[in-house]
DNA sequence: CCTCCACAGGAAGCGCAGGAGT
DNA sequence: ACTCCTGCGCTTCCTGTGGAGG
């Protein structure tokens, strides 16, 4: 064996990057600068601020798509709020909540409680005696209570929430409870009880999508703080934001490409991260996307697919032998009669030829794969069929699929 | 031109799980 | 805890459509 080497130690000392901080490009880094949405900030602060003069704030109601900085923005004002009542010696509190795991009433006031009384245990208890602790809790403190509800869409009932929180201020001698709402479901809104959207919208606020252009800048400024200097090109950044702006606007999907190529780059031990990277990540993370897809498919959607996939590699085989030059797609029938085989096969029942065209359009709504009515040469009405994609990868994600099942 | 083929996709209805109402 | 209701996934049945072939 002779001397031990650590194989991490190694690795360590052989492997060279173009990080410096990795860490500000990851998804949970909260930046503390958000260019172009200072108007948004001093919006919110100008609300917020209202309870340094002891009095309850208006609430709030934040909405925009996915990565357009409603979290990190409101995270920031708020911490920054509570730092200065801190310090001011104000009875200030507020917490941030995010409702996809705390998704009912019961659950955001019990969040609320742990909060207030952060000693004490309150498992168990009724939703009634949860309710009188928080306002117990807030009287006897005399504070002014922010409390932001991310993903409030996905608060069952809200309603009933959004009512008791607004009610509680009647209620309470001492102190109030103000509500931040944030949601990406720009319809969402429209759909709530006229009340409840009255109260919870006294204040409502527009985070657009950035465009190309304000990508950049963000980008820039992280790639600043993440990589080492001269370790990534200005076009790469550049391409990266062109990209992410063209598909959503979305400033979360932009910092993935960079971190995603930077990963590539270090891994080909390259010094710099140029526009193939990008290039190679943004396709990395779109076939991501479709393997993520196809796992959530219905079992027979899943199996329906495979069969596409097989029977397209099939023709691909054949047209090698014959020479075609342009590609095959398939019929409808002829995928549908495959595809009941192969699930007699293991042992399921096929659905019915119906609903089996319904599981077409839905693949092809999924951008799975491609279809065009029948034209001149071919009998009858029917679906001529593609994979979008390559019918190897697909096909080799549904068998690992069918391993795990 | 008519008929047949090979489907597309609408309408109705069925069984079931899960939420609302009491 | 109970029923009632509703939405969902699906089947059955049916009418419509566009080209091939006689």
């Amino acid at each position: 064996m002779g001397e031990t080497t650590n194989i991490f130690e190694t690795h360590f000392a052989n492997q060279q990057t173009v990080f410096l901080d990795r860490n500000a490009i990851s998804p949970h880094f909260m930046p503390n600068k958000f260019p172009f949405r200072e108007k948004q900030i001093h919006e919110i602060s100008q609300i917020f601020s209202t309870n340094l003069n002891q009095k309850k704030s208006d609430n709030l109601f934040l909405y925009g798509k996915t990565g357009t900085g409603k979290t990190s923005v409101t995270r920031l004002v708020l911490r920054q709020l509570l730092e200065f009542a801190g310090k001011q010696n104000l009875p200030i509190n507020g917490t941030y909540i995010n409702c996809r795991n705390h998704n009912s009433k019961y659950r955001v006031l019990s969040k609320v409680v742990k909060e207030l009384f952060p000693e004490e245990n309150f498992l168990g208890y009724s939703a009634a005696f949860i309710y009188d602790k928080v306002m117990d809790g807030v009287n006897k403190k005399k504070t002014n209570y922010l409390i932001v509800l991310d993903e409030i869409d996905k608060v069952k009932d809200l309603d009933d929430l959004v009512y008791a929180l607004t009610r509680s201020n009647d209620e309470l001698e001492n102190g109030s409870v103000s509500v931040v709402g944030i949601s990406n479901n720009v319809f969402f809104k429209e759909r709530l009880d006229p009340r409840t959207k009255s109260s919870l919208c006294q204040h409502e606020m527009i985070f657009p999508p950035y465009n190309a252009e304000e990508l950049n800048k963000i980008l820039d400024e992280r790639a600043e703080l993440a990589f080492k200097p001269k370790a990534i090109e200005e076009s790469a950044i550049n391409l990266a934001a062109a990209f992410a702006a063209k598909e959503s606007g979305d400033a979360r999907t932009a910092v993935m490409l960079l971190l995603k190529a930077g990963e590539l780059a270090d891994k080909k031990q390259e010094t710099s991260v140029q526009d193939v990277h990008v290039q190679k990540a943004k396709k990395k993370v779109e076939e991501e996307l479709i393997l993520n897809m196809i796992a959530t498919l219905p079992k027979h959607q899943q199996l329906l697919l495979h069969t596409i996939a097989s029977l397209s590699m099939h023709k691909k085989s054949q047209q090698r032998i014959t020479g075609t030059i342009e590609e095959l797609p398939l019929f409808s029938g002829e995928i549908y009669e495959e595809y009941a085989k192969n699930a007699r096969n293991v042992k399921e029942q096929p659905v019915s030829a119906r609903w089996y065209r319904e599981y077409i359009s839905e693949l092809e709504m999924f951008g799975l794969i491609l279809t065009a009515a029948s034209g001149h040469g071919i009998r009858g009405n029917t679906r001529l069929i593609r994979l979008s994609f390559d019918a190897k990868k697909i096909k080799e994600a549904l068998e690992k699929q069918f391993e795990n099942a």
